[in-house]
DNA sequence: CGAGCTTGGTTGTCGTGACAACCAGATTGA
DNA sequence: TCAATCTGGTTGTCACGACAACCAAGCTCG
């Protein structure tokens, strides 16, 4: 075992734990939430967002799967509970024979439609309303660095 | 569905995905590496952290909950695989007739010390040596302003 | 062409977590 | 004292996600 571990020191521990406990109780309450609220998760807006994104309302399964960065696996769930609950619909691929469209139907407009306002207000409440314009800038350096360094890593 | 939605603006926006995202990564990345490194899971690794910081090596299993942060159920079938794995050891409580002491192994000390030491460092690696103490400083005030009025809210 | 590789998607299996129901031991208050 | 309540913990059930195995449709190259 390596003696000469760069531990972290005591702001880095702080800022540390904040960060993971910070998020974890976010991510927690906006489920929630939504949950409350709307009936919806937050799995299920992220799928509806990028559903709503784009101009006909429907996307191949693995363009969702790039858009979300999920496994295609969770989105073929995902969407099969989804589609059981009418939020949206599959469609075969006339291009190709294996392709599957994931459609948003009228029904899953309307659910994010009124869980979005909501939802985003929270957002703000909880996150951005304590935040100076300099700190959000920080923290999106901050998590862009994260991300630029995952990527770069072996 | 009410029009006056205080929407994010684009550096909030940007902040606010660079975040989700930079968590989804970084803890898919730090869950691979402590499992594929050592067999722990974060969970795991937490559950051991806070057994070795306490100086008996144990705590009643709602004393862990508290600490973690998490459902007592969760704790339950937490420490009851670790416990299958050798890792902890549950006790009955003498004082207590319904408690449960919850006590880390050798095996368990041995897991933890050999795998936080690559852990750390991974940490350090993805987050902290991209950032100047500044900006450490500013996440955790960020974060620890979420929390508050995560404590706030009703 | 057609065997072998690649790609898009689904499914089996396992681990995990939330929530609620439940059980047993402790506490308390008329 | 003893019924009502509270507390610590476990278990049932459901939803979710990762990973690997699998299936079928395209592609590619001899």
């Amino acid at each position: 075992m390596p003696l000469d571990v760069r531990w972290l020191d005591p702001d880095e521990q702080r800022a540390w734990r904040a960060w993971l406990d910070a998020h974890a109780h976010l991510s927690a309450r906006l489920n929630r939430e939504l949950q409350a609220t709307s009936g919806l998760s937050l799995s299920d807006y992220d799928v509806l967002v990028h559903l709503t994104d784009v101009p006909d309302g429907r996307l191949r399964a693995f363009e969702l799967a790039r858009g979300l960065e999920w496994e295609k696996s969770r989105v073929s769930r995902q969407v099969a509970r989804m589609a059981e609950r009418g939020l949206v619909e599959r469609a075969a691929s006339p291009e190709d024979g294996r392709g599957a469209y994931v459609a948003i139907t009228a029904a899953g407009r309307q659910a994010i439609e009124n869980a979005a306002p909501a939802h985003v207000e929270l957002v703000r409440q909880l996150v951005f309303d304590g935040l100076t314009t300099a700190q959000v800038r920080t923290l999106a350096t901050v998590a862009l660095s994260v991300l630029s360094r995952l990527d770069d890593a072996t």
